[in-house]
RNA sequence: CGGGGUGUAGCGCAGCCUGGUAGCGUAACUCGUUUGGGACGAGGAGGUCGGAGGUUCAAAUCCUCUCACCCCGACCA
């Protein structure tokens, strides 16, 4: 592309609601437009970016047998009725009715699309597994979209849905899923991690379930991980803390605890580690037709993972409770505890508490804690136990190593989805015996836009973006500064040389003054920068490359130009 | 939805407290001089001050309502 014939603006300042390096620099480049809250324009320089993710992805989709499609973006509410999500999506979805009246939505996901076309397509075990992807736009009118693409309403993504006879063929698709995944962000120069995550809505417990975290400081989300062979997303994590000395079958009594209403300050008071003090958590759990309290037991110096818990109790969500329905409980805030309260509260403990151990809690009573609880005597409430502590960095992973704690994106995720589909939409085909089974799902996203923006939270400095050569939006920058015929004749030349030799080249012939052509290129981020300077030229004949990631430059006469760059491109992959 | 904040030219901001009819920087435009890190000079252009209502002789400014956007939480590729 020749810039003297493109429509690009870059700008000198960004728009003060971008906040992250990946929207400031897009903004910035001019590579994206904001068109409401959530919702972008995607610019030329952009859109070579997406297409060049969308290759990759769909190269490596081809590889393992997967056959590309595409879903419509509006999707009849019938389909969604039939899985039940019309209902449960509702705030999610963007719905509306055509003039007939007939419920339709955008479509946040394709689940019910894609069973829909398997159901028609298939009827026979013969005919399985079934692999099928697309590469589409989704919307998703999400609470609190932020942070640019990172989390638009509309995106773009890949969802790939595979269909099995059974758990095997569905587990040989998911590894083949997990390794083309991992090819993919590789190919596309990003450092990732593969993290064991939840399933969320999404599938069962026993369901395989990972994530493909981009790590980056920016990151939304907590890595949980070893050297070597563990990481876990911290809402899944579960680690075990080491170094406890808990206090043996202390006599319980009460202490007076005038106004100390934090775990910190009862403890220095004391005179105790944080840990052997016992936190009380009262939290709401709500389903569609009932609540349930509960009050949730740490150690002091833990913090409560919400989704663990609401994993365990299975509701639709979970609330702090309200102070009201804690008085209702008999609970006194700041010094709570598990003894003298409501049978209504159910009890639970973190597997870390040793039960036969003692703790200070609070005593249910203003201003008092109790020093000496001991959960096995004196609490006569069932004891639950459950793994529902954060992770913290010194813990202990499963394979017996520290764990430390790093910042991610997630860009993929894959799931075993299980037969919750195909049933509900009566997906059925004929096995060998000619009965009717619900052949198992698996779905599997990458967020490409996403994907885009963490490749720039990544890799950028202050000057810019710094591109990965494989989906850098060209692969040169050809700066060409002089005014003279001869010198545009040339340069015009070096970029069909170029060009012709299959190299992606930006020609910046605008001519510009240097400093302004240099920093838009910086900005840019291109891998490699060609400079033709009418000066220098003159005097040694010579064009300078220099490298936007090392700034490491080198001066190349025009006959070696090609070759050199070649090199360069192939180097950089 | 709860909490916090911002809306004035494409973008970044000042003006608002103490009402008098809008300004700075930058970008964009024209002319000229410049050409290895956003260069200089000159000229011109661009705004229903987010919207509605109210107070007032007079509202960007004071009052009421409203909308949009951003940030912190639940959600997620």
């Amino acid at each position: 592309m020749r810039l003297s014939k493109a429509s690009w603006q870059t700008y000198k300042e960004i728009p003060k609601e971008a906040e992250i390096p990946s929207h400031q620099l897009l903004l910035k480049a001019g590579m994206i437009h904001k068109s409401g809250s959530g919702i972008y324009q995607y610019l030329p320089f952009a859109l070579r970016v997406i297409q060049k993710i969308e290759n990759i992805i769909r190269q490596e989709m081809d590889a393992i047998y997967s056959q590309e499609i595409t879903m419509s973006m509006v999707t009849p509410g019938d389909l969604w009725k039939e899985s039940g999500r019309w209902d449960l999506m509702e705030n999610l979805m963007v719905q509306f009715h055509d003039r007939g009246g007939k419920d339709l939505c955008l479509s946040p996901t394709n689940e019910e699309s894609v069973t829909d076309i398997f159901r028609r397509l298939v009827k026979s075990y013969k005919q399985l597994p079934v692999s099928l992807y697309q590469i589409n736009t989704k919307f998703r009118d999400e609470i609190r979209p932020r942070f640019g693409l990172m989390r638009g309403r509309e995106f773009i993504m890949k969802d790939a849905y595979t269909f099995h006879a059974d758990k095997e063929s569905l587990d040989i698709g998911y590894d083949e899923m997990y390794k083309a995944y991992s090819n993919i962000f590789t190919r596309m120069g990003l450092e990732f991690a593969i993290v064991e995550a939840d399933a969320g809505n999404m599938g069962t417990n026993e369901s395989k379930t990972h994530e493909f975290q981009v790590i980056a400081n920016t990151g939304e989300d907590d890595i949980v991980y070893t050297e070597g062979d563990y990481a876990a997303n911290i809402e899944k994590a579960a680690t075990t803390r080491v170094g406890l000395e808990f206090l043996n079958n202390e006599d319980m009594s009460e202490v007076e605890t005038p106004n100390m209403r934090t775990i910190k300050d009862v403890c220095e008071f004391i005179g105790t580690k944080q840990y052997q003090s016992l936190k009380s958590l009262v939290y709401t759990a709500v389903w569609p037709d009932r609540e349930e309290h509960f009050l949730v037991m740490l150690l002091g110096d833990d913090e409560l993972n919400e989704l663990k818990l609401k994993n365990y109790i299975g509701c639709n969500f979970l609330l702090m409770t309200k102070e009201e329905t804690m008085r209702d409980l008999g609970l006194i805030k700041g010094f709570i505890g598990p003894t003298n309260c409501s049978e209504n509260l159910k009890v639970i403990y973190d597997k870390e508490i040793d039960l036969n151990c003692s703790y200070i809690v609070g005593a249910n009573k203003k201003d008092t804690h109790l020093k000496g609880f001991t959960p096995s005597e004196n609490c006569n409430s069932e004891k639950v136990q459950v793994d529902l502590r954060t992770a913290k960095p010194g813990d202990l992973a499963p394979n017996g190593k520290a764990v430390k704690i790093k910042k991610g994106i997630e860009v993929g995720h894959i799931f075993q989805l299980g037969d919750k589909y195909t049933k509900a939409m009566k997906a059925q085909v004929l096995n060998k015996e000619g009965k009717k089974i619900s052949p198992l799902m698996g779905c599997y996203g990458i967020g490409v836009t996403r994907t885009m923006a963490a490749a720039i939270e990544q890799s950028h400095d202050e000057n810019g973006m710094i591109w990965p050569i494989s989906i850098a939006p060209y692969q040169v920058y050809f700066a060409m500064i002089g005014k003279t015929d001869e010198t545009k004749f040339l340069g015009l030349d070096i970029y069909k040389e170029l060009v012709a030799a299959g190299i992606e080249v930006l020609f910046d012939d605008r001519g510009l003054g240097p400093g302004q052509m240099f920093k838009d290129a910086d900005l840019l981020g291109l891998p490699i920068r060609l400079t033709l300077g009418e000066r220098d030229y003159k005097v040694d004949g010579k064009f300078e490359i220099k490298l936007r990631k090392t700034g490491d430059t080198e001066k190349v006469s025009k006959d070696e130009l090609v070759s050199v760059i070649k090199n360069k491109i192939k180097d950089l992959a």
